[in-house]
DNA sequence: GTTTTATTGCCTTAGTTTTCACAATAATTT
DNA sequence: AAATTATTGTGAAAACTAAGGCAATAAAAC
């Protein structure tokens, strides 16, 4: 099991780079078309490929679908993944309305808050209480929530939504989670992404630091 | 010029963790605090100081304050850093609402859209015509932008931006941006990252892939 | 059907990042 | 004030990641 996770995040964008190919017309690919696409280097895409055992044919390139189907696979992608939101505030509520993630499989099946005006039982994606979390996430066999609660519950909801069973978290509170062993997690914080970039920038960087949250 | 971004990241986690042990009281801290903090080594801790010429005192550790000021310095946050947000959907107005950026030292001044419908140029954030933003961002000196419009437009509302002398952009639209040498892009795919958690959640992951976007 | 050509697959080399180990030394104890 | 202890600072080693190079070989050309 390959455990490094900027070859996973290649492998999404070969996907997307692919997928794109696809409704193009394209039937065939060779790895310098998918290097140019993702920005990598052919050698980097024969590389990983090779870690999950995805061959193609010397001189022929590989098949599009196919590799589509592959990668798909290797990503979980090839069934729809359901997922949670927990905090109803800005970012809860864009990423809720947010289309992006149907096409890509991704089916939001709800949203959780503790203030009862928030809650929606009856809307096509309801906003549920927080205590019918562990209830709802084990009747629906959910495994990955969406964290976008004010810092200063983070940790507090962090801990009950792991109790209920989830095992990914992707966590846009601007606090370190200290999860179980078994629970992944995955942060994103806006502040710490632009000082980055401010950092860079002000560093007039040359070597564009390739950034992909 | 340190140009490692795990590096600068670990730093933002530092600054952030030392805010909080300074809230608590803290006047000295050993670099093995910090570790715990932002989940890494101590050697990793000092290693990065070293980097930057940050010194301590053997077996007296690391004066608080002295270390938030210098860290803040290396990230530029030491003066106000001016980011406008483009593109008014989902995802921009959430960012514009976010009241975490002030605390950091971060303002955002204006947003901007192609839809005068948006368009608010007396709120306390106006929001501006696309068209303006050559003239506001010249006369603002703002060098950052986060980019949030739809995937289609985002190649060129990014060519708009830069053309305009953005060295900086956030950009979360799912698409691979290919700026200037000189611009640094940093990208949030909301769709990888739950790719890459479902991925990891399902591989079991023992190893938490220490996720920072 | 033979030759040429382009591309994969993988082994080797290079580069980067993290961890280890320990001398140097400032604070604390005796 | 001497001895002890805890912590830094950093060079060296290890681990990890990416790039380069080339034999094997499938497709295309002749």
């Amino acid at each position: 099991m390959v455990m490094n996770r900027k070859c996973i995040i290649r492998l999404s964008r070969y996907k997307n780079a692919l997928k794109r190919l696809k409704s193009l017309g394209f039937v065939k690919v060779f790895s310098g078309n998918l290097a140019d696409a993702a920005g990598v280097t052919s050698s980097q895409v024969r590389k990983d490929f090779s870690l999950f055992g995805i061959t193609g044919n010397r001189r022929g390139g590989y098949r599009v679908d196919e590799l589509i189907e592959r990668i798909s696979l290797i990503l979980g992608k090839n069934e729809l993944q359901k997922v949670v939101i927990v905090g109803m505030g800005n970012i809860g509520k864009a990423l809720m309305r947010y289309r992006g993630f149907e096409a890509g499989g991704i089916k939001v099946l709800a949203g959780f808050d503790i203030d009862p005006a928030k809650y929606n039982k009856l809307a096509e994606i309801p906003i549920l209480p927080l205590e019918d979390f562990r209830e709802f996430v084990q009747s629906q066999g959910v495994k990955i929530a969406i964290l976008a609660v004010p810092d200063v519950s983070a940790h507090h909801v962090s801990e009950v939504i792991i109790s209920a069973g989830i095992k990914g978290i992707l966590n846009f509170a601007p606090i370190q989670l200290r999860g179980a062993d078994d629970v992944v997690v995955s942060s994103i914080n806006l502040e710490v992404e632009l000082e980055n970039l401010i950092y860079f920038v002000n560093a007039g960087a040359k070597t564009e630091p390739e950034i992909e949250a």
